[in-house]
DNA sequence: GCATTAATTTAAAACGGTTTGGTAAAATTC
DNA sequence: GAATTTTACCAAACCGTTTTAAATTAATGC
C-alpha cells in the first residue's frame, strides 16, 4: 500500500500523513492517534527507499568486516544490532580483502561517496590510520572503535588497555615474578601499542628491565597463543607469567604449559585479556583464568548510541568515551615457584 | 553530480547515459565506451537510493541476528561478504530479540515488507518453521542455512548431519563402545533433530538400546558441555564416548574429563563437530579432537551464491545442496579401556 | 533514390515518499 | 467584533534514477 492510497482511506492529505507518522508538531494529537492506529491495522509502512531518496538519509550504518578470523566480531555487532534494534536504523556489512590493503581504502570511499550509509564504525585502527583521513576528508560521520594518534578528529570509544595490561602486568610483579611474557595483539594497532606500552611501563616502574624475547604479536588464535607461548616456555630461564591478548590465546598458553607438563596456577601464572563470550568463560577454564575484562557486547551497543548521537548533530569532539578495564583475579595467577 | 548534469556535459540525454552504464543492448558500442570512462574521469555514480527506488531492488540482502552467542556467525558471515564482495550487494544484519519469539516473525515480517532487503537468509531452522511459512507467503525470496519439513517449497543449504552423526557415532561403535553420550545442539532445531536420528540410527543399527540419559540438548557452550558431560560421566556405567555439537561443547568435555582425572583419548573418546574456525582447531587441542567436518565459511560463501542464483530467477524447487561432512579422526578417539 | 527496417537516442512518466510554501479555520488578542 | 496569531491541513515541487513509448537517424533492400 502507498501513502497516496492510504491517506485517501483516512480522507487526509499524503502530507499529513507522512507528517503524522514521522511525529511532526504540525498535526493535531487525534489526526496523530488516528492514523498510528489505522498505519497498523492496514498494514502501512512507508517504502524504505523512497523515504531514503527523500531524505538523503541511508538508514543505515557500516561496519566493514576484514576476512581473518576474528571471533569478537558477531559479540560486537550483536550488541550494536541490540541497541538499533528499537530504531529503524540497519547494519550495513561489508566484506574487505584484507589481503589487499589499498582495496580497503577503496572500500571505505565507496561506502561513503555511494550513500548507502549515514555513518561508518572503523575498527582496529592504527596509530595514523588512513581510513580515518579519508572518511574525515569526505566528510562522512563515523566512529572509531579504538582510537588513532592521527591528527584528525574523530569519534571514539576505547578501553583503557594500557591501563588494564598496565595492572595486569604490575599484579604479576607484586606476586613475585620478574620474567613475564607478553602475547600481544597484532603489530601496528593502536591496541596493540597501548597494551606494549602498559607492560613496559609496568617493568620499568619496578626497574624490571624489557625483554624483547618475551613479547610476540600476532593473531587472536590459539595456535599463535600455542606456539608464543611454547617457544617462550623453551627459553632458560623461561618465563614465570604471561600476559595474553585474548581468550584463545590463554588456550593456547594453557595447551602449551599443559603440554610441558608445567601447571598453570602454579608454575607458570596467566592473566589474559577477556572480552566477554557467552560460549566461553575465563571463570569455566581450568585452573579459572585471571583476566583483564571488558565486554564486547556492550561495547557494540554503547557505539550504537555513539553513532546515533554523531549523526543528530552532537560535535565529534565531544564524542569520545575511554572505558576502565576490570581486572578480576581467579586461580590462573600466583606468586612464582621458589627459585624461578 | 547527478545523471542530469553528467549526461549533459557528454552531450547525451539521461536515458542514454543510465542505458550505457546498466549495459543495454540498444546503445552503440562507441557511446558506451565513452560514457564508461567519462564517469570514471568525472566520478560519476549513480545515487544509490534513487536506482533502488525505481528499480524496486534493494541491493542487499538480510541476515537475522538472535542475541544468543553464536561463534559461527561471523564465520558464515565472512563467507558471504567474501562472495558478496565482487557484487554490488550488500550485507543487512537486523538484529532479533531471541527472548520475545512473536518478535521474531514480526521482525521478518518488517524486513520482507519494507522492501530493504531482495532476499533473507534463515538460520537454524525448525522443522515447521513459522518463518518460512511467512516468508513464502510474502513472496519474499529466501534461502534456509540448514532444512526445514514444513510443506513449503524453500531454496536451502545444509549440510549432512544425519550421516554425519551416523558416521561418527557407527565409528564409536566399531572402536568398542557401548555407552555413548551425545551433546546436541538446542531442542527443536532441524539440525539437532537429524542428528539426534543419525545417532540413534547408529545405535540401531548396531542393536544397542537408545538411552535418553546420555543425551542432552543446549546452546553450543563451553559451559553446558562440561556440565552436560560431567553428568554423564558421574553415571554408573559412565559413558566411554562422546558426540559433541561444537568445538565449544568440546572444550567444555575435555574440561569435564579432565575435571575428573579421565584422560581424553583413553578412557573417554570424543567426537565434534567443527565448524573449521581460524582461531580454534580440532587439530591443535590436546589430544587433537577428532571431527566432523564442514566449514561454516563456505557455507556462507556458496549461500551468497544460491541467493544470487534465486534472486536471478532460478526457481526455488532447483536451489537445494546437501554437502557431505568430513569425518577426521585424530587422537580424541580410541576404544574404550578394557572392562569398561 | 525511395520505402522499409533496424539501430540509436530521447522526452516524459513512473518509483513512493518528504518538504516547501500556502490557505482556511480556530483560537487569541485588544 | 475586527485584527492577529496559531493550528491543522493541503497542493505541488522535489529527491535522482529507470523505463516506457515515441522520435530520430542510419542501414538495407530493390
Amino acid at each position: 500500500m502507498k501513502l497516496r492510497e492510504f491517506a485517501q482511506q483516512l480522507g487526509l492529505s499524503p502530507t499529513t500523513v507522512s507528517r503524522a507518522l514521522s511525529g511532526y508538531p504540525e498535526v493535531s494529537e487525534k489526526t496523530r492517534k488516528r492514523v498510528a492506529e489505522e498505519a497498523t491495522r492496514l498494514g502501512y509502512r512507508p517504502n524504505i527507499n523512497a523515504v531514503r531518496l527523500a531524505t538523503g538519509r541511508a538508514g543505515a550504518i557500516g561496519v566493514v568486516m576484514g576476512r581473518s578470523g576474528e571471533f569478537h566480531f558477531s559479540e560486537f555487532m550483536g550488541g550494536l544490532a541490540e541497541r538499533l534494534g528499537t530504531e529503524d536504523i540497519d547494519i550495513l556489512v561489508s566484506p574487505m580483502d584484507d589481503k589487499n590493503p589499498t582495496g580497503e581504502i577503496q572500500l571505505y570511499s565507496r561506502l561513503a561517496v555511494s550513500g548507502r550509509v549515514d555513518a561508518v564504525i572503523v575498527h582496529s585502527p592504527e596509530p595514523n590510520d588512513e581510513r580515518i583521513a579519508l572518511l574525515h576528508k569526505l566528510g562522512m560521520p563515523f566512529l572509531v572503535h579504538g582510537r588513532s594518534d592521527i591528527d584528525v578528529p574523530h569519534a571514539w570509544l576505547d578501553i583503557d588497555n594500557e591501563g588494564a595490561i598496565r595492572r595486569a602486568t604490575s599484579h604479576l610483579i607484586d606476586l613475585g615474578h620478574r620474567r613475564i611474557a607478553m602475547i600481544n595483539g597484532r603489530q601496528g594497532r593502536t591496541f596493540s601499542l597501548h597494551r606494549d606500552k602498559g607492560y613496559r611501563d609496568a617493568l620499568q616502574a619496578r626497574g624490571l628491565p624489557f625483554d624483547p624475547r618475551l613479547v610476540a604479536h600476532g593473531n587472536f588464535t590459539d595456535e599463535l597463543g600455542f606456539r608464543f607461548a611454547r617457544s617462550f616456555l623453551e627459553q632458560t630461564p623461561r618465563p614465570t607469567a604471561f600476559v595474553a591478548g585474548s581468550m584463545m590465546t590463554a588456550l593456547g598458553i594453557y595447551r602449551a604449559a599443559r603440554s610441558m607438563g608445567l601447571e598453570i596456577g602454579r608454575e607458570v601464572s596467566v592473566i589474559a585479556h577477556d572480552d566477554v563470550f557467552p560460549y566461553l568463560t575465563a571463570e569455566n577454564m581450568v585452573p579459572s583464568l585471571s583476566a583483564t575484562r571488558s565486554s564486547m557486547r556492550a561495547a557494540g551497543a554503547r557505539s550504537a548510541d555513539l553513532v546515533l548521537q554523531l549523526l543528530s548533530g552532537r560535535p565529534t569532539e565531544e564524542v569520545h568515551e575511554l572505558w576502565p578495564v576490570e581486572l578480576i583475579l581467579r586461580e590462573s595467577t600466583a606468586p612464582p615457584p621458589e627459585g624461578a
